[in-house]
RNA sequence: GGCGCAGUAGCCAAGCGGUAAGGCGUGGGUCUGCAACACCCUGAUUCACCGGUUCAAAUCCGGUCUGCGCCUCCA
């Protein structure tokens, strides 16, 4: 398996710390308001790759943690005039809400950076002790950017190009840092703000302390795989290995990945644009799988353009592996038991290829647009080659791949049958003897009725099939 | 200014040295009371442009044009 990583701007084979397990950090949201569908795409992406290594065999420690103390959240706070844990907690549930629905897997650990600041002063102290950081006169801590000879090795900078960029770096009320690229460790509380006691100050961290200081706590201090959106490289990630190199005298962690960013309409996606899209908002109009589909449609790396047509693309793709399982469960009703004949059992063997077609694609650096095209070419094999004639023990077992393909995807295709009211069976009764009637405009009515509804009807061979729009 | 990414059919998107996957859409056909589903057929002599390397390039090198990202809180 290969994995871009970041540091070396190269492919490379992935071999895990120890072998058989992987352990996984990736940055989370700061919980402040409904996360964007932009948020949502690392918890996408990766929470794919962490499938699919789950489904190599790895035992995956996958970390990812909730930024619940903030400047933003404080002051989302003071506006509600509400304690700040009020919003986030609120937040917190909120997203959790809207990962589960993107069928993205509960990590391992949740950390909340509130509930981890014991570590984070311990980490500062010891950044202090060994001269990595320095106290200022009001009590705000800095890392000693200067003292990590690396720094800059995972965005490829260089210490003297940043100094000489075009802006200054020093912002107001910044003046007291030996260095203008130095980074805040623990800052002095303001007015109305959280705090916690600390040797320096009654302050708060900073952000970048606090993904060092959990991913120790919960993973160690090397780790394999640190994750995140492309802009947090620079400099949230970049602190990070300083801190915790500097602190731990070990390297961080092996493998560095990053997503691309979302855009809409292929512009940046923000407020002042009008082109802002919560999760919740998409998930009125779609069925959260929809975008899940969209997004592992691209490749992880690469940026991609959101729009409601590029939506409703996704949605008839996506729909055409759904329809397929939903035909294959149809057929499984009815299937004869026994074992499978001479020719299924070929044909069963020819569809194995497609689960390594989809491997080695996943194992490209998870090219989740390539292994797609690979669930695509067996949902054809299966309309094409799966009949009424099928023996179950084969109509299985082609499902059952599809399934578990998609699966690594999370991508649910196996739709569990509703039970529909009473009513609605006895319309759909009603219209079946008026067809036999030859009473079409019956029929017609009926089925428009039940579409008003929400319910599409579908005559097949086997009779009628129906679900939801 | 520094660092980096991208430009493949109407749209989305793989491929990254051996002669263009897949999906959506379009049009035609089979099936069907009709519709839907499904299946078959329908698409780039060509991969932004110009040079070069090679027996061979969308894939490598150089240049041009265009779009984008990071360098500041940001997934």
């Amino acid at each position: 398996m290969k994995i871009f990583n970041t540091l070396s701007r190269q492919k490379e084979e992935f071999i895990p710390l120890e072998e058989g397990k992987v352990s996984m950090y990736v940055c989370g949201p700061t919980v402040y308001n409904l996360i964007h569908i932009g948020n949502a795409r690392p918890m996408i992406v990766f929470d794919t790759a962490r499938r699919y290594m789950e489904h190599k065999g790895y035992a995956v420690n996958y970390v990812s943690n909730f930024t619940d103390v903030d400047d933003k959240i404080i002051k989302k706070a003071n506006e509600e005039g509400v304690d700040p844990c009020v919003i986030s907690e609120r937040y917190i549930e909120e997203c959790r809400k809207d990962m589960q629905a993107l069928n993205v897997k509960p990590a391992t650990t949740h950390p909340k950076a509130t509930e981890e600041i014991g570590g984070m002063i311990e980490m500062i102290q010891s950044l202090i002790d060994k001269d990595h950081a320095y106290v200022a006169k009001d009590g705000t801590v800095y890392f000693k950017t200067r003292s990590f000879k690396q720094y800059g090795k995972l965005s490829h900078k260089n210490l003297d190009d940043l100094r000489s960029g075009g802006r200054s770096l020093l912002v107001s009320g910044e003046e007291q840092k030996q260095d203008p690229l130095d980074f805040v460790l623990w800052k002095p509380k303001k007015e109305g703000e959280p705090y916690w006691e600390s040797p320096w100050c009654e302050g708060r961290p900073g952000w970048h302390i606090e993904c060092s200081v959990m991913s120790k706590r919960y993973l160690g201090d090397e780790i394999d795989i640190h994750a995140g959106g492309e802009d947090l490289i620079f400099p949230h990630h970049e602190n990070e290995i300083a801190q915790s190199e500097a602190a731990n005298d070990k390297e961080f962690a092996k493998y560095w990945m990053h997503n691309g960013f979302l855009n809409i309409d292929n512009k940046k996606m923000s407020k002042s644009e009008g082109n802002f899209f919560t999760v919740r908002d998409i998930s009125e109009k779609y069925d959260l799988q929809v975008l899940r589909f969209f997004m592992l449609s691209a490749h992880y790396r690469s940026p991609l353009n959101f729009s409601a047509e590029l939506m409703e693309a996704a949605k008839n793709g996506l729909d055409r592996i759904v329809t397929s399982v939903a035909n294959l469960n149809y057929l499984l009703k009815n299937a004869a038991d026994g074992e499978m004949s001479e020719e299924e059992q070929k044909l069963a063997e020819e569809a194995k290829a497609y689960i390594a077609q989809f491997d080695a694609a996943m194992d490209d650096d998870f090219n989740t647009a390539d292994a797609i095209s690979a669930i695509f070419d067996l949902v054809k094999f299966a309309n094409t080659h799966v009949s009424e004639n099928a023996g179950r023990a084969f109509v299985q077992a082609v499902k059952d791949e599809i399934v578990l393909l998609s699966d690594i995807c999370g991508l649910i295709v196996d739709k569990q049958e509703e039970i529909l009211d009473a009513q609605i069976e006895e319309l759909i009764r009603e219209r079946q003897e008026a067809r036999k009637a030859k009473n079409f405009a019956r029929a017609d009515e009926i089925r428009d009725t039940l579409a008003a509804q929400g319910i599409i009807l579908e005559d097949t061979r086997e009779g009628v099939k129906w679900k939801r729009a």
